[in-house]
DNA sequence: TTGATATATCGAGATTTATCAATATGTTTG
DNA sequence: CAAACATATTGATAAATCTCGATATATCAA
C-alpha cells in the first residue's frame, strides 16, 4: 500500500470519535436502531443514526464520513435520500499487513 | 488495545517522515550504514543516522522518535551516548489486530 | 576538568485540523 | 411543483501539529 493512503488512513483513525464510528461499525446491529426503508444492515448504517449518536453537528459528522469513504475506510451506498456507510474490511486489512 | 492508545499510535503513523521511519527500521541493514561502536543492529538505529537520512532538524527527529517511543512503536536503548531505536513489533501487530 | 559529540527540551511562527452555523444540493412525497 | 427531509459544501474561528533554531543535558575522551 502505498505510503500517502497509509498516512491518509492513519489520520482518519487518529481522532477518537471517528475510531469510534469505525469501531461501531463493525458490529451495527450491537450499536444502532434498525432502518424503517432499508431493513437491514447490509450496506452499514446511515449517516443520521450516526450523527445522532456522536452528538457532534451534522456538517461534521458528514465531513468525517466523506473523508472516511475517500480514502477507502468506508463504503457508501446511497439508497433514496439516505447515505449508508460500513466498513471496507479488505482495506482495513491492507492496511494492517502493510504496518506490519 | 484501549482507544487513546489506538490514536496516539495512529497521529504518529500520520506524518509521512515517521511513517518512513516506521518502515526503515523493518530493516536497518538495507537503509543504514553499520554502527561503528556497537557492530550490530539488535537495537535498532542511533538517532544520528535517521537524522541524516530525513534531512529534517536534529530537535525535530528528536522529538519524532520520542513520540513514537512514548507510544510503544518504538522501543529506545542507550548505548553511551547514543540511543538507539528499533520497532516495537508486539504492539504494532496488537495495533493491527485491533482495528480489524 | 574541559571540550566535543549525541540527544532532549523550549519557545515560536507557519500550517493543518476540528468543529460549528449557515447554506446548498439532492430526493421523496403530497 | 412545493414542502420536507437527508446529506454535502462553504466559510470561519479555535485548537493542535509541524518544524525550526536556540539552548540545555548527558556522556565520552583527552
Amino acid at each position: 500500500m502505498d505510503d500517502r493512503l497509509v498516512v491518509d488512513i492513519s489520520k482518519c483513525i487518529s481522532n477518537p470519535m471517528r475510531l469510534k464510528i469505525l469501531n461501531w461499525l463493525r458490529q451495527p446491529e450491537n450499536h444502532f436502531p434498525p432502518h424503517n426503508v432499508v431493513r437491514h444492515f447490509n450496506d452499514g448504517v446511515c449517516a443520521t443514526y450516526i450523527q445522532e449518536k456522536t452528538n457532534l453537528s451534522q456538517s461534521t459528522i458528514s465531513t468525517y464520513l466523506s473523508m472516511m469513504e475517500k480514502c477507502g475506510l468506508l463504503i457508501s451506498t446511497r439508497h433514496g435520500k439516505w447515505s449508508y456507510f460500513k466498513r471496507n474490511e479488505t482495506l482495513i486489512q491492507q492496511y494492517a499487513n502493510t504496518l506490519i
